[in-house]
DNA sequence: CTAACTGCAAAAGCTTTGCTTTTCA
DNA sequence: TGAAAAGCAAAGCTTTTGCAGTTAG
């Protein structure tokens, strides 16, 4: 347990957005100017295999990582991408409901809700342009 | 409607599996040797764009295409990233379960099964190694 | 004819990796 | 002191983009 390994936990922990890699970087920054970004990878993965942190893969492009290490599900905003929990219980027998004709060993399964922000929809409503807009928000919400 | 997208769109309906854009453009290239990879992406967008094929964001690392334009789930190998689609019906209210207490203007969800395809499950077996393995397993079972 | 599209190549964005030096137990 | 990890920079992989030339309608 590094000084830069135990900054990258405690401020993640801190953190209730679920930052990307670089996110937590700069955080981490502040604490230890000199630390690389190489760095805030390797030990995002390996606190990650050590159960201390979830690795979230969500859609959208980059890797997101979280200090709660329950099962939960998460909620994003299709506009700007901020990342939210789901409070919704975690089904943990939904798995059940696969047909066996899959052939596959389940092991697990993720859960991501989609919409639009409080932020992101109230910039809409005073632009006016939620109508306008709904039409981009349909198509990038048909790609689930 | 061009040749090229055209080709694309027939090759990608006859692909059972979900093809990232560089399988599509290995397909399509048989029959259009001078295709570039770029417009193999370009139009993959636009089909998406235009409701005849579905972006897929699963895990994983890169994006994938379904030419089933059905709302329909999916299920990925942890090993071998091989994605086939969820026997299971689609829950289209779901998102009901979630607590309004997000704030969120809920669009959509998105469920993806996680597992063992039938392929990796036997050669785990083979090698006597799915114990071995399961460690791993659940390691990578854990960041859902 | 011209707006849309292609091929090509370069660039962009995120993540991983090789290597040398440093740190920690 | 030796194994693990850091810092730095380069490379890797997927995707996007700029541009000049081509094509479909």
């Amino acid at each position: 347990m590094t000084r830069q390994r135990r900054v990258i936990l405690e401020e993640l922990k801190k953190m209730k957005s679920h930052p990307s890699a670089d996110e937590v970087y700069e955080v981490v920054r502040q604490h230890l100017p000199r630390i690389s970004l190489g760095t805030v990878y390797r030990n995002l993965e390996i606190l990650s295999e050590l159960g201390q942190i979830q690795k979230l893969e969500l859609g959208g492009t980059l890797k997101r990582f979280d200090s709660n290490t329950r099962k939960h599900y998460h909620i994003r905003c299709i506009n700007c991408d901020r990342v939210d929990d789901a409070p919704m219980v975690f089904m943990e027998n939904i798995e059940d409901a696969l047909d066996d004709s899959t052939g596959y060993k389940v092991i697990g399964h993720r859960l991501e809700f989609l919409g639009l922000c409080p932020g992101c929809m109230e910039k809409a409503l005073e632009r006016n342009t939620l109508d306008a807009d709904s039409d981009t928000y349909a198509q990038k919400a048909s790609n689930f």
